[in-house]
DNA sequence: ACTAGAAAACTAGTCATCTAGATTTGTGTC
DNA sequence: GACACAAATCTAGATGACTAGTTTTCTAGT
């Protein structure tokens, strides 16, 4: 019954099942540690188990689903060393990528940048958080695309839906105006062309965001105590209990 | 007839499958444009078309190849941009490394490379160049281990591997004995815990390991022409015509 | 009630088969 | 010979059946 989100809309249905399922691991419908059945994926979807096998290979790959032979599959979480190493490679690639797109990017996409942060405002008011999400997100796929390496373009943007994942998995988390302070800096040097400041913003802009992302580290402690990932170790691991599942 | 390679070894068809194939691709008896047939190499390794296909999805995400729907899966050469952009990403993310492997490697992990050092000798003499690639690769990987993050660990792998095939591609590569001085240099800034100095001695470790990759450039040229990928793209793309197996 | 062991259920891995679409080949026409 | 069109062939995509292994559940024995 429910539906069929995925009739193979025009782009396979292996696609469509992986866009589907990493969605869903995305906004935690999917949580860490719950186990993923193919059988029940493939009826849950309504497709064959040989798009869902593909899917999950490729969310294997990119680190979101664990897979244990003959014993079950599961979603991934980041564990806080993981979080680190995520936050780690941003700290690296950002700011060079920034330099980079310091240098090439054209200026008519620097333009667009400008209107969109000048239409947005001087202040993150109480509902625009989402937007000021997008204005982040917009303007650092921009400066992804603007480096010029398709390589690097696509680990971050890969990496990018990690800090998503991260941040919707953290608390809310505060964000204050002085956040719109580090966009707008962070324009002012792609502008001015300066590729040694634009990485040196983005270096700050980063260990920022990360700020305000580990204070949580006791508080809120949303559900879960520790479910987390099973050990995608081939040895034997130790799957937690299968758990009830939580999508209606 | 010819062999049964891959006897499903102990770690699985597809793993196996996936294992042969990139050798096969990495020393180029699969050269960049030729076109893979599920069928043929399941027949070939004596599997399934499966197992095949797990080890294709693997090769795809890491960019060894491309698949057109109903019509073909290709070896992806890499194209000079994509060799820049191996190159561009090696210089962010390896000189970032090093400085944290000079902080973080164990002194045991240290005096191993500091006697495999020692134990080479003074200078690289005819035939043993492939002794200092080894050497070389193992400094390299001790340093992405020391790091101590799995996530740039696996990038700087699978970079590691695309930097190998394109040394097998282009011209058999100079490669005077001042490269080992680069790698001295490199173990004296460890052991002397020098995040700052490591970082740097790699940086020009890596833009001369580029420069005597990039002067060929029109030299030797050695087989094909400039058969390269056929357009990884859903669109309408150009299949070099299938050409014969190379491998008897 | 508790443990031990057997049986049932469930899992991903693999295979043979079928399908839809792209490519090549063959053939007739001019 | 050159072109247009149709048929045959080859491709990856997808499916259902089966296998080997794990995990859970049931049951017998104490």
């Amino acid at each position: 019954m429910t539906e069929s989100p995925l009739a193979a809309a025009d782009i396979g249905r292996a696609a469509a099942s992986y866009r589907e399922i990493k969605s869903r691991i995305m906004d935690r419908r999917f949580a860490p540690g719950e186990k993923l059945s193919e059988v029940r994926l493939a009826a849950e979807l309504g497709v064959g188990r040989s798009p869902i096998r593909t899917a999950l290979a490729r969310l294997q790959g990119e680190g979101w689903i664990a897979v244990s032979p003959q014993s079950g599959t599961y979603v991934k979480g980041l564990t806080d060393a993981e979080m680190n190493e995520v936050f780690e490679l941003r700290l690296i690639l950002e700011p060079a990528v920034a330099g980079l797109a310091a240098e090439r990017m054209s200026s008519e996409e620097l333009a667009k940048l400008r209107r969109a942060f000048e239409a947005f405002g001087t202040e993150i008011a109480e509902g625009r958080v989402e937007e000021y999400f997008a204005l982040d997100l917009q303007t650092h796929r921009a400066i992804y695309s603007a480096a010029g390496n398709g390589l690097i373009h696509g680990i971050l943007v890969n990496l990018l839906d990690k800090v998503h994942w991260i941040q919707r998995t953290s608390v809310g988390s505060p964000r204050p105006s002085s956040a719109l302070g580090e966009i707008r800096d962070l324009l002012a040097a792609l502008e001015s062309r300066d590729g040694e400041r634009a990485a040196q913003v983005m270096r700050t802009h980063i260990l920022r965001t990360a700020k305000f992302r580990n204070l949580p580290a006791g508080a809120t402690e949303a559900e879960a105590p520790a479910p987390e990932a099973p050990a995608p170790s081939k040895e034997k691991a130790e799957p937690t209990r299968r758990r009830a599942r939580a999508a209606g």
